[in-house]
DNA sequence: TGGTTAATTGCGATATTTCGCAACTACATT
DNA sequence: AATGTAGTTGCGAAATATCGCAATTAACCA
């Protein structure tokens, strides 16, 4: 393995890790999870989309090793893994944020053109 | 607009923020544009890929706020607008480190079984 | 004006992601 | 064993992302 494929894989892996961010219902899974752990049965409800889907971006999140999951009885509880993710989360909420107002400036200034 | 769709619409934003940096090469340029401002060209000379890419990937980064341009004569210098995005960025890859930790101890373990 | 370097754009082929729906598995209760 | 509830899996169609290559634009200089 050459240097440049060892960082080329590293860069995949992170976008790998990032890729799970980047999906709007796994976003919401992951600030309705905040509060503690809850089951699919839980998101579909306070989703309000079908189970199956909800199902298909948990075993996502899981296998990301985002989540963990807990089966008692015929329930499986998911949880937060990892703190950072969180902070990562809030983050990228802050630079939403900011790009929002940033880009608001800008359109209020000129309609588009970048350079002169 | 209802609540429901102001909540998607800002999880769906969120999610577009995010994809920017599910891209092994994007985030590559990110790590690359720490220290300091740099033209396609040149990132086209240490990445190792072909310069139409590069400017693509730049035009990405630039069209979702993450990066600036100058244009000085004929070079274009491209610069991160966000720190935050950096720090964003080296926590997500502080997730990864720990996440492969893990899974190296998981795989130590045992081999995959989720329950019981 | 013609030539040269820097950078972007357009387009198309390929790969990946998303998500609905039917079928299925797992556990519990009677 | 049969039924019900919780949850997952498989599959396929539609949408989206990736990336190479040719063509194009922009600026500079002789």
């Amino acid at each position: 393995m050459t240097k440049t494929q060892t960082r080329r894989l590293i860069y995949t892996m992170h976008a790998q890790v990032c890729s799970v961010l980047s999906n709007a219902k796994r976003l919401e899974i992951i600030d309705r999870l905040r509060s503690g752990e809850k089951t699919a049965g839980d998101l579909t409800r306070e989703m309000e989309i079908p189970k199956p889907n909800v199902s298909q971006q948990l075993t996502i999140l899981r296998e990301k090793g985002i989540l963990v999951s807990r089966r008692e009885g015929q329930h499986i509880y998911y949880r937060l893994s990892f703190p950072k993710m969180l902070k990562a989360y809030d983050l990228l909420r802050q630079v939403l944020i900011e790009r929002l107002r940033e880009q608001g400036n800008v359109a209020a200034r000129i309609g588009g053109k970048i350079h002169a």
